[in-house]
DNA sequence: ACCTCCGGGACCTCCCGTTGGT
DNA sequence: ACCAACGGGAGGTCCCGGAGGT
């Protein structure tokens, strides 16, 4: 058991106020306060508050739920759905509150750090690649029809799953969690006869 | 109405602020320099930043494009095609920055002011109304065959757009306008044959 | 019946706010928005908010209650009691808050506004004057056998009476009332014979 | 302790401005720049502008002058004489200005810092406590004859003091002194005998 | 006579990053 | 390696008073 790092620390505490209340909305006294540790120490871990930011995206991808895409004796819908049905079961217990990091940031950082805007990328990326495997084992299977490339409907479903945060934030209407699991795994199903 | 209007100013500035740094990296000295006004006649008009922040919202809605769904000569599918080829073409050409700033905003905002989530939440629903009424409009003219409620389906193509947006903002990959135009659209074609 | 005085309302409200939360404590803006006139009609009726306090004084002053001190059928010593106890009745009822306008005043003020000093020793003056008088009538009617002058007397029950107030306002023990009445009254009272 | 101390120069620097302007009056731009530091330290050191006026009422009661009462090797009743004589000595060297601060304080603050009402109350407390103690050992000696409880005496005559200050702030006449000397004092002294 | 709108400046507070001593 | 103290500057807000139109 290592000893309580300091670092660790800050990082799992600037993870959860970025998550709460955005970049510019957490100063380094909120998160060296949180995380329980001298504010001064914060510039002997990271070079700025950006710094920072760019663990946190890290450390957020990597503790972010994956099982359920992971699970190879699942057919890979199945393993899709209950992937963002285990996201969608998070951010309803928060109240609809939050939204995703990755979103969250990119919204509000993208045009201002190419650090960050460059470890959102990675990250989504990763996410992306991710999606695109299970997709490409569907089709593989048979089970995933669809003419369109694995990556862009793995891309797609990204996107819509960030869109329906988003929106949900606002509305605080969580009818729109239902139209992304039709309406956006439609896509995947295979063509529907005509009658 | 001889004066120009401070007021209006304000607004015009705050709107390209908050657009291009969001709301907490956006000052009221920034604002009020930007337009052109001294900082001290800023709370004349607002009550505060917040304040500001939905008449902004406000204007940006009511300035937003829709032409392109207004326009009842042509089929829904063309307007609605038409209506975020011009959203696109403005996101490219500002190099993929900004995106939409209700989108920015409740990522940003939407779990620290209620008044600023009211505003979005009002403003998305007109939206999602518009685009409601001209997939209704493509239901009855039969172009629309899906069998998805028309609410729904704008509901989905608003958060799929706004997922777009970020994702591309974070990647810098103008694909993704390409998987919005025919992923998300496919959702309204009829259904397709099989072979 | 007058039409309802703009500069009335605004003396009323000054008197409020001045008295709640002292001078500094009170913006012209406050004092507007509670009396319900526009904020841009302050500076037609008074050159300053100090000249706004002048008037205020003269007001507390004159509606301060002294049928007690003034109804010449009683004896001097109940006239007295009867008047502090009115005040002290006043200043329970408000929870030992506010204490009296003149003394905060002066104790905000006495060094920084020459104006506003001199109306306060006017005030003060009056009251002690009419205190004088009770008690030389007391003097006369052979109730009050002390040798102090009237006038000494009367300044020392006033400067007892608002060192009384401060005293409670910061130990909110009503006890030193207790011993305002018996204490500073025995100054008045004859000569306690040896049994 | 090498370190020219930042936190005490703002206390005296504060100390000063607060006696002379009152806590609304003084600014905390005012208070850093008579200290001679940056405004910016201000904040390392105290929590508000409230949380210094708690401190400074400390050091103001610790600092101020108390041997007179401590001498015990001098009547009660002198040492009760010199205490205030030693107060009014001060007092009339400023131009009878500022007054007493813990007075000041409470006639400003009481109502709207439950903080500092609550340390104005106990520096108060200590006063009386430090004068009871003396009258009761002029009590023991025979000195003191009233039937007075010595708390009751000791509260009675701060108050008296309390609003002598402020009522010779407003009358700039310091007759007033000379009231509290005889008026106050005389009802510690054995009840006169009637020739 | 009135009052909307204006404005320069100051208010308290907090920011991010550094420095110097341990 | 740590971190208390520091610091210049900005944060949002509100101040008192005046200008200019009705």
């Amino acid at each position: 058991m290592p000893k309580p790092n300091v670092r660790e620390q800050i990082v799992d505490a600037g993870l959860d106020q970025f998550h709460r209340a955005g970049f510019n909305g957490s100063s380094v006294d909120d998160i060296t306060r949180a995380a329980g540790v001298p504010k001064g120490s914060f510039y002997n871990h990271f070079d700025s508050k950006e710094d920072l930011a760019v663990d946190v995206i890290e450390r957020y991808a990597q503790s972010a739920p994956d099982d359920e895409l992971r699970d190879r004796g699942r057919p890979a819908i199945k393993r899709l759905r209950a992937h963002f049905a285990r996201l969608a079961a998070d951010f309803i217990e928060s109240g609809y509150t939050r939204g995703c990091l990755l979103g969250n940031l990119t919204a509000e950082m993208a045009d201002h750090s190419a650090a960050i805007r460059a470890k959102l990328d990675a990250m989504f990326s990763d996410w992306t690649d991710l999606i695109t495997s299970v997709i490409r084992e569907g089709q593989d299977a048979g089970e995933i029809t669809t003419s369109v490339k694995a990556q862009q409907l793995a891309g797609f479903l990204l996107s819509a799953w960030q869109g329906t945060l988003i929106r949900i934030r606002s509305t605080k209407n969580r009818g729109l969690l239902r139209e992304f699991n039709t309406v956006a795994f439609s896509v995947l199903l295979p063509p529907r006869d005509t009658p």
